[in-house]
DNA sequence: GTGAAAGCGCTAACAC
DNA sequence: GTGTTAGCGCTTTCAC
């Protein structure tokens, strides 16, 4: 920079103030700066200004397992909608260790980033509340905790409509697909679903049977199958699966087919995020659908409000959901016949 | 830092020692060093550390689409195998905008990245060639020149043994899904896969068909979907199609079967990458496999080693490939049906 | 094994 | 509108 303003004949600073354009230039300065930058192949240091603003630009985002199909399309819009307001995104995946998400929260300034959107998925609230100097972060689901920012869709609603929609459809033996397996309790996602599915069932009446609660230690594709497995292993009487994910619906999906349970003839089938493959299995998954960039744009607002102003009140935030009904819950007075042992 | 040297009643250079193990610091003094650090909450500056090293510890990687299955997976991996060497990973996407892959090549500098590998899709071997000082880059895919490290599969070759493939399992019309649209000839992947397919129709005496090749603009569900789609309209005789990656297979799959078209059956069907869904979908996928994680560590390798040594020759390194037969392609002797328009 | 001094490249604050 | 000064927090000499 110092050899631009010598070629330039001018000072530093100024070559600072056309790089960012942060003070008036008049015209024959500018020029004289830009051609001496192109002629140095001038490519300022982005180190350096990091160091003197304190801010790097780039924001961290924590997902759980990318390779899981809702993680990688949240991943997909909130880079995209960063790169949209000239921030770059650090990708971490904090499903292979637990304590990764702890050690997240506790030492992001150690990280080059700005701010952390994290998605939780064994994060305690204890966790939240011990951490002294909370880095700015937005958290992504219904943690119960108000001392971060938050956005989310309401789960356990959404996992009660759907719930009644399939009894709607004349399920009586409803089985759900996903609990939580690290006893996080009403807390996390997997619980608050769990939730609105017993609520839907009490509402209807019906009785809820701990065999057709299924859970998962992973939400794979791969680790819903070996549920599913579990769950016809059982030889337990069900109609419907409410899966708690769509990724574990297509799980479930392959086995129920490749038992040869018919969808949604036998038994309905229901997910949850709807991801991009949901509308293209065969059939297609009835599921509850929001809108993706809608909440990577809310998480970024809120981090972005919050690296500006970081005193601010903490706010949660919804995403409007909604059900999308497709085959795998038939059609109207089209009762599935259930699937029995034998 | 110095606050820290201050309270331990030693220098800053002491301190630093300390924290990066770079020189030997005697027992107690590290412990009072440890403890001053403890009691204050240090955290070192990552800023200030780049700005001195020129080393940021991040590697950029850039992909076409995060939504899709292969980038998904492919990042997953990346950032797995690059936690575990301390690096950590910052995303670009390329898909939205084609100039991004130029930008990033020739202005890696600017973010704050020491390397990037790069998955192109359109890029040019001209652009490449017109960076002067190219950062260190490792790419993905078979682009066919020497000014960077490469690692890649054999596309031909898998392609010309998955055509082959259906070709003995009984299919004489062939149709191919996923050809490039962009008229990159045979360099990038898209072309590579086409040659393949073409060979292998060639070395059983069958005649290429355009009819039976349909380009697709995107390589997503909904994109090959409307492409098969367009192949159904075109009304010509098929028994099989060879889709370029697994996401385009579940689009062919998803429309083959809501128009009464059987897989295996009627129709054969293969993907290419292997990605987990691809064992479950109904019935599952015969495609190319090859170890995701043997592609991100020949990738991070690449790049740890140019990035110690700028001058070293570019080397390019093959990912071995399987074909996995599963039932999409039926079974030996059971010739498909074909579909034929009315 | 430890300390002192210099400087990485940039920009905020202030002078002019 | 432009220049000067100082310093962000660390690490690399080189001396002791």
């Amino acid at each position: 920079m110092k050899d631009v303003a010598a070629l330039a004949r001018v000072s530093p600073k100024t070559v600072s103030n056309v790089v960012t354009g942060s003070a008036q230039v008049s015209e024959p300065t500018r020029q004289r700066v830009e051609d001496a930058m192109r002629q140095l192949d001038f490519v300022p240091n982005l180190s350096a200004r990091t160091l003197r603003n304190g801010r790097t630009g780039i924001i961290g985002v924590a997902l759980p397992d990318l390779a899981t199909a809702f993680s990688a399309t949240l991943a997909h819009e909130v880079v995209d909608v960063a790169h949209l307001r000239g921030l770059a995104v650090q990708i971490e995946e904090t499903a292979a260790e637990p304590e990764r998400e702890y050690e997240l929260v506790s030492r992001a300034r150690t990280h080059l980033i700005d701010g952390l959107i994290l998605n939780p998925v064994r994060l305690e609230d204890s966790v939240i509340e011990q951490v002294d100097h909370l880095p700015p972060v937005v958290l992504i689901g219904e943690v119960e905790q108000h001392l971060t920012d938050r956005v989310f869709v309401e789960s356990r609603t959404a996992a009660r409509e759907i719930t009644t929609h399939v009894i709607e459809r004349g399920a009586r033996r409803v089985a759900a697909l996903g609990g939580a397996v690290h006893g996080l309790g009403g807390k996390a996602t997997s619980g608050l679903r769990l939730q609105g599915y017993l609520e839907a069932l009490h509402a209807a009446g019906l009785d809820p049977d701990p065999q057709l609660q299924v859970q998962l230690p992973e939400w794979t594709i791969a680790g819903a199958a070996a549920g599913m497995e579990e769950l016809l292993d059982r030889r337990v009487h069900f109609d419907a699966v409410v899966a708690f994910t769509d990724t574990i619906a297509f799980g479930a999906l392959h086995v129920l087919r490749r038992s040869g349970v018919r969808v949604p003839e036998d038994v309905l089938l229901t997910g949850f995020d709807d991801v991009e493959h949901a509308a293209f299995t065969n059939p297609p998954l009835t599921t509850i659908a929001f809108d993706h960039r809608d909440y990577a744009v809310a998480a970024l607002d809120l981090l972005a409000a919050r690296l500006d102003d970081r005193r601010r009140e903490t706010t949660a935030q919804t995403v409007d959901h909604c059900l999308i009904v497709r085959e795998s819950t038939g059609h109207p007075g089209a009762v599935p016949r259930g699937h029995r042992p034998d």
